[in-house]
RNA sequence: GGCUCCAUCGUCUAACGGUUAGGACGCAGGAUUUUCAUUCCUGUAAUCCGGGUUCGAUUCCCGGUGGAGCUGCCA
């Protein structure tokens, strides 16, 4: 299957594009197909420099590697294909050429009417409670006025004829069976008085001239289904299947905005967000594969996806399973490639992290508790930088440890972990010479283990007290220790 | 207003006529020999309403209601 995502350059890339581009890119993947990226810059007005390149590193960050169309080739905005230009507005001669057939074949019209003769009809409309649809003023005009107004320089668009007595049906791949009267159809404008094509006729004719097989769209297309599938008939062609997917919405329901939430994938890029989370979310917005299964990789996805399984009803955008799945794919990433990830950002706030040969093992202890990259450094930074401890951290009702403890209980520390050898300075030593003292001075775990990690990390969380005083070494715990003691905290 | 689509826990969803209506997120409680996080366990909570078809409806049909999208020389 040939299939395509075909944004508009208006700005970043959207999560809801991005997740329609996904099924799209799905259907074509498990089906040995070609994906492909078209650009419709049909609106000269609304469009936005950059955003071209925005989506198409969007698309390469989440993963969706484009096969023919638009693409990021040597680091340069690019196209590859034997059916372009997949720019549309670069194939405004290709449209022309169609919509002069159309007009040959009596299916379409010329309409001079002006934007105020439109407003004022669909204000009569309006006040009457019918639907606002042109009323085919300049379907009475005769060739010859036609002729005269072209010569004269008038400005004007194409619109196509709709038959109103006709009830058009489709088999929608999501929704099944669709149906709409041709009366409330209206002649849609197919050629804008500046040349250019509207998203109706250059969808037509591109998804059918780039051999589109399935065309993938969200529901708000639905409506004007009716009106592409007749310009497949009036053209001769038949038309693509089509899988209409839900929206997204904000929390009250309403269509994804930017106004409620972060929609473009920039912002997700820029908080940190792993690919895989994001992938793995968009795609059970909408759509399960019929197991528990929740997390899914790109290629489980590529398996596994169906669009017979996808919702027909729309999904809200909620942030918190993507956080969830967040966590879940931090957690999958080998160590190795963990530590690549951190490092860097970790060096540029602590320099002598450079030269840390246990760097792996600090790296290891956080992996389990991060959720964001960026976190790192400060989740970190004890291990460089000596931290400040005050009595406020260390006196803890909750760990029955009064200010007044605080000296017996740092000492029993220093003698207890002085005890044990450098050689043998490790987690289960330290474990169990930290128990034997607890039993010995009858005190509890907690009243030795909080003031420990307390002192060592300057932090109210952090990861075990044994497991950072391991990796600490015993110098630089026994360091902090005796720092502490001698200060009036 | 008109047209079209949709309707299971708060959220994402499973159940393709027969289930104590299942799972996940969230939330609450607990366990995991210190905190946080992880992990595990327990709990919380749903078939929009009314008819019909049927021995039996979450499921099929009709009608309401509710929500959404479209209603542009935007896409």
């Amino acid at each position: 299957m040939r299939t395509r995502f075909p944004p508009s350059p208006t700005g970043m890339l959207h999560v809801g594009g991005l997740r329609t581009a996904l099924y799209s890119f799905l259907v074509a993947k498990q089906t040995k197909g070609e994906f492909l990226l078209r650009i419709e810059d049909t609106d000269q007005a609304r469009e936005v420099a950059g955003s071209v390149d925005a989506i198409v590193r969007g698309m390469e960050w989440a993963g969706l590697t484009v096969d023919e169309g638009v693409m990021m080739i040597d680091g340069v905005i690019s196209e590859k294909g034997t059916r372009g230009p997949y720019h549309q507005s670069k194939r405004l001669p290709i449209y022309r050429k169609y919509v002069d057939q159309l007009l040959a074949s009596g299916d379409v019209y010329p309409c001079f009417c002006t934007a105020e003769r439109l407003e004022k009809m669909r204000n009569d409309q309006a006040a009457r409670h019918v639907a606002p649809m042109y009323d085919r003023l300049c379907t009475k005009l005769s060739t010859e006025d036609i002729a005269a107004k072209i010569a004269a320089g008038e400005k004007h668009v194409i619109r196509m004829k709709v038959p109103h007595t006709e009830t058009i049906t489709f088999n929608d791949d999501i929704r099944g069976e669709l149906s709409f009267k041709g009366h409330t159809i209206d002649d849609q404008v197919l050629l804008k008085s500046d040349g250019f094509p509207t998203y109706h006729m250059a969808h037509v004719v591109d998804d059918h001239l780039m051999d589109i097989d399935i065309v993938t769209r969200g529901e708000e297309w639905l409506s004007s289904l009716p009106k592409h599938l007749l310009l497949f008939r009036y053209l001769g062609w038949s038309p693509p299947r089509y899988a209409h997917v839900p929206l997204l919405f904000n929390k009250d329901k309403s269509k994804l905005s930017k106004r409620q939430n972060s929609v473009s994938v920039d912002e997700y890029i820029e908080k940190g967000y792993l690919p895989e989370a994001m992938i793995n979310f968009l795609a059970m917005l909408g759509w399960n594969d019929g197991t528990t299964q929740e997390l899914f990789s790109m290629d489980d996805l590529i398996e596994k996806f169906s669009l017979e399984r996808v919702q027909k009803s729309g999904a809200i955008f909620d942030i918190e399973k993507l956080d969830w799945l967040q966590g879940q794919w931090m957690r999958t990433i080998p160590l190795d490639d963990f530590v690549a990830r951190i490092r860097p950002l970790v060096e540029e706030n602590y320099p002598e992290a450079a030269s840390d040969k246990d760097f792996t093992k600090k790296a290891a202890l956080i992996q389990e508790r991060i959720t964001f990259f960026k976190e790192a450094p400060d989740m970190l930074g004890y291990f460089y930088k000596e931290p400040t401890v005050s009595m406020n951290l260390i006196a803890s009702k909750k760990q029955k440890i009064e200010a007044a403890d605080v000296p017996r209980l740092i000492k029993i520390l220093i003698e207890t972990l002085d005890a044990i050898s450098e050689k043998y300075w490790n987690e289960a030593s330290i474990e169990a010479a930290i128990r034997a003292a607890m039993e010995k001075e009858s005190v509890k775990l907690g009243q030795l283990l909080w003031p420990l990690r307390a002192i060592l990390t300057g932090r109210e969380y952090s990861p075990g007290a044994f497991e950072v005083a391991a990796v600490l070494g015993k110098g630089v715990t026994m360091k902090r220790l005796l720092t502490s003691a001698k200060e009036d905290l």
